[in-house]
DNA sequence: CTGAAAGCGCTTACAG
DNA sequence: CTGAAAGCGCTTACAG
């Protein structure tokens, strides 16, 4: 910057304000300073800047694995909406350890980003809460951190567990399955709880239904579709609380030689995989992904302006994606 | 840091060269300065480091989109690698849009990072093989950019064509066709050459197989799908030259009712969405993307050190996968 | 409208 | 072994 001082015989100062336009120059003037700016091939330094004013331009997204589609989408929409608004990502694989989520809270909550969307899969013992409250700007996503007071964007899972479940009680199934992440997370808490809050309303016996719970893996689904498919009086419908279990659900039957839609009856959450492609074609609750990334961005800017976030967690409604995974109960 | 200094009775000059390890003090200084950045919370600037070292300790990965199987575990593997290192990782989304790699291209090559992995999926006319060249550590992966001279990692593609064909000429078929991305692609030429060179090894007729041309998209796997099927001879056999080309074609096979493995069979490439699940399950060519990121990484730190990168592309080996979707030809 | 100067928070060559 | 001081490249309150 010193050099284009120098070659336009001006002062930094004046460079620095025309550069980032707090300033307007006269036209001939302006002239001369991007002239010698092309010439000289100049490029601000941003870790001047960010040193200078305090903040950086980028923010942070912490996920706990990108290779996971439905992360990779998410971190993809978070992406694109920083993009327009100018903000640079950097991108934080926690592999859902909390040894890394807490590291990279701390590398980046004190001034290596701006602010921090914060993606777990983990139940949290309270340390990562804590290290949430004293960053500054986070957004919660997807899954909840208990005892955090930021901005929380979350699909509208007991929704999206009522519609799995009126669907397949539309169908005629009454002995169902509910296969679900780690029993104390939110989401997999929330998926359940409309699901059932929809038996009852049928009028339907509750007890009927069995939960399954592990994780949100293809490896859980896998062992939870045995140990339901094992059980004396085995489900005739099963409702995975993400793609990835159902996929596991899948592998099982297939080999088992269990049709999904004619023997058991199968719908998913997420609906990220080409669910369409598989066979069956999966039907599924969708989330709403893109929407979660652009307004967590959103939120974001909000925080890092300081403004007084809104109490209550933002709920991204969820729609029912039918295909032929469900059909009516045999036996 | 000051605050340390003056806590401790030391200058920052000793604080500093303390907390990077620079130098060795008597234990009961480290003692006195390590609880006192205990006591104060006292963490690194990392832009001040960054402006004063002239280095960020992170890297950026360019990448056409992240919401694709391939990128993302291609972005996962690169990330786990530079973590593994001590770099952070910028994420930059192109959309396979030639400003957007420019751009980033720009921003980053000049001092928001140290260095970055470049993976296109465009032709380029010149202009961002210039911007490759003028940036300081660039590693190309996965798709060449012609006329760079930056350090490359690529799968080996020929060898992937060739296997491909020799499996399905194994299986008898003699009338194929191949999809490809788009054809002035390296990767492209690359499978096509593989797949043709088993051809004539086999001493078979080169005429008989067709090559449809686009780009890595399901789009494009339904449109070359149906101009294929439409033509007067189909083939008997596909090589899809991505997994997203063969998924258009599943789809256009599934809604005309031909049967993948027995009325037309297909071989897909990259292996990185669930295959194994699909209707039927798919046999690929497998790239190792883990070994591809990883490769990646410890070239850039090659190139960060400036070490004379080595003249030739680094080829990493594929596998075929052999499932259910190739049978013997029919008619 | 424009500039001199202080300051952002580090690192390190140079002295002692 | 330890420190004073310059420097990294910006921004901006304060003067003029």
């Amino acid at each position: 910057m010193r050099d284009v001082a120098e070659a336009t015989n001006l002062s930094v100062a004046t460079v620095s304000r025309h550069i980032n336009g707090s300033i307007k120059l006269p036209r001939d003037t302006m002239e001369r300073i991007d002239s010698a700016i092309q010439r000289l091939n100049y490029r601000p330094n941003p870790h001047a800047r960010s040193l200078s004013l305090g903040r950086t331009e980028s923010i942070g997204v912490v996920i706990p694995d990108i290779a996971n589609p439905f992360f990779a989408r998410l971190a993809a929409a978070v992406e694109r909406a920083a993009a327009a608004y100018g903000l640079g990502v950097m991108l934080c694989a926690t592999l859902n350890q909390k040894e890394r989520e807490l590291d990279y809270l701390q590398r980046l909550a004190r001034n290596h980003v701006d602010g921090l969307i914060f993606v777990t899969n983990r139940v949290d013992d309270g340390e990562v809460a804590r290290a949430i409250n004293a960053a500054k700007a986070v957004v919660v996503m997807d899954e909840d951190v208990d005892g955090t007071t930021a901005s929380k964007i979350f699909a509208d899972n007991e929704r999206g567990g009522a519609l799995a479940a009126r669907h397949l009680i539309a169908a005629g199934h009454r002995r169902m399955a509910y296969l679900g992440g780690a029993a104390s997370l939110m989401s997999t808490r929330e998926r359940l709880r409309g699901f059932q809050s929809a038996i009852d309303e049928a009028g339907l016996d509750p007890a009927l239904t069995a939960g399954f719970f592990g994780s949100y893996t293809i490896a859980h689904g896998l062992e939870a579709a045995r140990a339901m498919l094992d059980a004396p009086e085995p489900p005739t419908a099963v409702f995975a609380a993400s793609d990835e279990i159902a996929l596991g659900v899948l592998t099982v039957c297939r080999d088992r030689g269990i049709r999904i839609g004619r023997d058991l009856s199968l719908v998913a959450f997420d609906d990220v995989g080409p669910l369409d492609l598989f066979d069956p074609p999966l039907t599924a609750i969708r989330q709403d992904v893109d929407s979660m990334g652009w307004q967590s961005v959103v939120r974001m800017l909000d925080a890092i302006k300081g403004e007084d976030h809104q109490a209550a967690p933002q709920r991204v409604p969820v729609e029912l994606i039918v295909r032929a995974s469900v059909g009516p109960p045999v036996r």
